[in-house]
RNA sequence: GGCCCGUUCGUCUAUCGGUUAGGACACCAGGUUUUCAACCUGGGAAGAGGGGUUCGACUCCCCUACGGGCUGCCA
């Protein structure tokens, strides 16, 4: 049992797509269930929008949970009771300090240079002399002695208990922290795995404690490395693309993704190009990595390529749907799909990304007539144009098959002297009004004799 | 400051004490060619630095440097 916890303060970061990711191939590759829960305990910064986003991120990334998603925030009173059952069992108290106290502390402290870990007055207060007062719930965790984590990644970890305070469990309005929180919904929803980011690894230790506190079972732990941008950096706004939709904006197929997220730090020998079920079939936790990993758009563009290709054309079509419609684009006409199913033979093994595949493809989703560009009005030049002139009786007799059409064209450039890309050029501009196309026998086949003749005469205007 | 984690080609990585340190992406040169993509051939490219341990260290230990995390009544 593995889950995926975001905290609902923005979109879905890409990182946080991968943490999900290891999380749902562990899950799912050992017929185990995968959970979804928000952790919004963070009443000031959690958003209903920021939730839709990262339950859309998911979807499109293609990571199905398991039952409904469980706010955090929702099970605001379970965590107070727990808070309240770790005060009965003596294993947390009552601290009356006020923030301005601790904070004073702090300063005093940072001035001496001494430790800034705040050691509560109230720790073993007699209850008598509590006073009526807002209070906060603390963990009396233990002064001495160590905590040791036990992590499929990070191995053996060890933390001298000195160096860990009494963290706050529930706070002083009653809401329970994170630390609190985190602990008994993995226990509550029976969460074995916790497979996260290691930026919790510190945290490991403490909640080890309230696990410890409550008599509770530990989880399997797997901290993982974060991502890094292509600088090494830890990934930031002015990277560019950190958000997951912003991935899909720029016409990536999840599946590929998917294939290069999963590579970030794990491994599984030299393999590099796989499906969901080979990964799910070998996803472990040993084989994830302790550095973290950069990002490579060049290694995702590579993979993005394969990925379109290996791709069922009923598949790459919805897919290209979903992509105009997280630009903001408007959808492909019934006649325009039909139109690019045919086409997507010649068009997906030459596309690495979806706008990619588009731009190669206006020969097919453009009508008469074609705009030029720049590029294709200069292959238009007169000479051009008079070689087009040539070739069209050619073509109304010309046996309208792969075959024959790669014939006629060869036969019409060996009876004038020429190189065959003498005569594709020019073609290409008058079926394509573009010069990075298919082949121009493909764009031939799909555009049919008429459609291709009448493109011809437009440009010979 | 304290504690914790990390460091193999430009990038992702293989190696789990004995290898000419392998692969992929990217790059360079050549080939194929009808543009793009693809493909073929070849090439350059790495163990952060310093100490140990060992017959032998990329691999184990220590130190340093650099990067990161935690050190909140944020998550």
């Amino acid at each position: 049992m593995a889950r995926f916890a975001p905290s609902p303060t923005g979109y879905l970061h890409i990182g946080g797509a991968r943490t999900a990711l290891f999380n749902w191939l562990f899950a799912r590759g050992r017929k185990g269930r995968f959970l979804l829960r928000i952790e919004d305990t963070d009443r000031a910064r959690s958003t209903p929008e920021a939730t839709q986003a990262i339950l859309d991120g998911l979807r499109w990334l293609g990571l199905d949970w398991d039952g409904e998603p469980v706010s955090q925030y929702a099970r605001r009173e379970r965590h107070a009771e727990v808070a309240r059952q770790m005060l009965a069992r003596g294993t947390a108290y009552k601290c009356f300090s006020t923030p301005e106290e601790i904070e004073a502390f702090r300063e005093r402290a940072r001035a001496e240079g001494r430790s800034t870990l705040f050691l509560s007055p109230w720790r073993d207060a007699d209850p008598a002399t509590h006073p009526d007062a807002p209070h906060v719930i603390r963990l009396k965790a233990p002064r001495s002695g160590e905590t040791v984590i036990e992590d499929e990644v990070q191995g053996r970890v060890t933390f001298r208990n000195d160096q860990l305070d009494d963290m706050v469990c529930l706070r002083s309005d009653g809401t329970p922290t994170y630390m609190l929180a985190v602990v008994v919904d993995d226990h509550d929803m029976g969460v074995t795995h916790v497979i996260r980011g290691d930026d919790h690894l510190t945290n490991a230790a403490r909640q080890a404690q309230v696990y410890h506190a409550m008599g509770w079972d530990i989880p399997v732990w797997a901290h993982i490395p974060l991502i890094f941008g292509e600088d090494g950096r830890k990934l930031s706004k002015r990277h560019g693309a950190v958000g997951l939709h912003e991935y899909a904006a720029m016409g990536y197929p999840p599946s590929a993704i998917r294939n290069y997220l999963c590579r970030l730090g794990w491994s599984h020998g030299d393999d590099e190009f796989f499906t969901d079920a080979q990964a799910m079939a070998w996803f472990d936790l040993k084989d994830i990595h302790r550095s973290p990993a950069r990002l490579d758009f060049r290694k995702l563009e590579s993979l993005s390529g394969r990925h379109i290709a290996a791709m069922e054309d009923a598949r790459l079509l919805a897919e290209i749907g979903t992509y105009l419609a997280a630009t903001g684009a408007a959808p492909l006409s019934q006649a325009q799909q039909s139109a690019l199913s045919r086409a997507l033979y010649c068009l997906k093994d030459r596309a690495k990304t979806f706008p990619d595949l588009l731009e190669k493809a206006r020969f097919v989703l453009e009508s008469r007539p074609v705009e030029p560009d720049e590029a294709a009005r200069r292959a238009l030049d007169p000479v051009s144009r008079g070689i087009l002139g040539e070739l069209t009786p050619q073509l109304q007799n010309a046996s309208w098959t792969k075959e024959g059409l790669d014939a006629a064209l060869q036969a019409f450039a060996t009876a004038r002297g020429t190189g065959f890309g003498r005569i594709a050029g020019p073609l290409r501009a008058a079926l394509a009004g573009r010069m990075v196309t298919p082949g121009v026998t493909d764009m031939m086949l799909v555009l049919g004799r008429e459609e291709t003749i009448a493109r011809i005469g437009d440009a010979l205007g």
